[in-house]
DNA sequence: ATGATTGTTGAGCGATCGCTCAAGAAAGAA
DNA sequence: TTCTTTCTTGAGCGATCGCTCAACAATCAT
């Protein structure tokens, strides 16, 4: 199975709108092309309702305590359509983990550190937000990204890593943002970005556990403020003062 | 097998020093007793070295991903040994707990808060010592008891439950100390120890998991720096300035 | 010696794991 | 209608899971 079959690649799709034509592709205009009609029987279900519900199961219980079992039970289907539209779990987890990164709740970092126009703004969004975003009852308790693949077995290793470096990458993401910050003059010249992108990181990870651990919004939102006497406080504070 | 056999309870002792001892235990003088030879044939490994073993793996792991087969190598032993040495997986994962809790790394916390006379003095210590016991690599990075059960199935959520009473025990003792010390007058009387020990909680688990996922301990250093300027300030400092 | 007690061993139990596949069903194309 | 394509279905694959057990081995008591 390594060579050959050069027209059996990935039959499922992962349609980011629809994109994938089958064929040889005649006429690339793409855009609009409003509703052609898909050929043989049409899927049961609704994909996204399904990746939906796959989302809180692996959400809640994580990526290997996730079975194909309740997969199946909670998405209403049989496991030849899962794997028909999905691939496998792996690849399933994967689709999952994208769409949570475009959900809000799994985006708010990104958005607040675009919209804001200091850093420091940003990070006490931040901060906020996932204080009151992690207990919210409406979906499982903390972040996905940060709990979904803590115990893995060796050989879905690969799962932790990908999470791992997603975790990495907001630190990094932070870090640039307070570099920025310090040439702005926000920050003083003597504040380290590095160490308070750690830090910022460090403190969100450990609300998403508290969050698990059944800690209430209010509690999380007490922890934030704390958190946020940490920023460097010689000049450059633009945002209402800290705590009351 | 819901009644009967009396004297089928528990074969596997977990033996505290030795303590349990068969018979109608005539002469309980305890005290010393230095050598009593044992009955039947001898064990033919160590218990605190297969003990170790277990811990090791249950902590890299976690509970699920760590499975008999792994235990049984690690510990060089055929499952027939480890069930009557430790009963089942579960009691075996709970004699790890508690044999971790007594260890030096997993009693940083306690010893700090029992040994440090002032509450600054001892979250301070417990920060830093921390950042160098986290990412240690003589051992599996980060805190089993945070991190050993995050992702279970429902049918061992006794276990998470275990962990998670660990560290909200944990939290409620740090609320202790904290309301001790507005007491005391070491934090002035608008200090919320609940709030403070929620988020000392908060930055202890997430500097676990940032050393699970790589961070060095010098950054986990700087990020203890950053999280010990939440103090309040006001008065009752007792301890060098924060950070330089 | 013999028996009692305890530990070790290797085979293997039922259950669940992720996953596959032949057969059938529902759609458009001819 | 018949063919092609796509999806659904239910049975079941090999592997691993936690765990058990009869047989044997090694010690102490008698």
């Amino acid at each position: 199975m390594s060579e050959a079959n050069p027209a059996t690649a990935a039959p499922h799709d992962a349609a980011p709108e629809d994109a994938a034509r089958a064929g040889a592709a005649a006429e690339a205009s793409a855009a609009d092309a409003p509703r052609r009609p898909r050929r043989g029987r049409p899927p049961a279900f609704d994909r996204a309702e399904a990746l939906a519900a796959a989302t809180r199961l692996f959400w809640q219980l994580g990526y290997e305590a996730t079975s194909v079992t309740d997969l199946t039970a909670a998405m209403g289907i049989r496991p030849g359509s899962l794997y028909a539209a999905f691939g496998d779990k792996r690849s399933l987890f994967e689709e999952v983990v994208r769409q949570y990164g475009r959900s809000p709740v799994g985006a708010f970092v990104t958005v607040a550190l675009a919209e804001e126009p200091t850093a420091y703004g940003a990070f006490a969004r931040i901060l906020r937000e996932a204080a009151a975003v992690y207990p919210d009852p409406s979906h499982p308790a903390g972040c996905l990204v940060i709990s979904a693949a803590t115990n893995v077995t060796p050989q879905d290793a690969g799962v932790q890593a990908q999470l791992r470096e997603l975790r990495n990458g907001n630190l990094r993401t932070f870090e640039a943002r307070l570099r920025q910050a310090v040439e702005d003059g926000e920050l003083p010249p003597g504040a380290d970005p590095k160490a308070l992108a750690g830090y910022f990181g460090t403190v969100l990870q450990g609300m998403s556990q508290q969050a698990r651990d059944g800690a209430p919004a209010a509690d999380l939102a007490r922890t934030a403020e704390l958190a946020l006497r940490a920023w460097p406080c010689a000049l450059g504070r633009t945002a209402p003062p800290p705590a009351r």
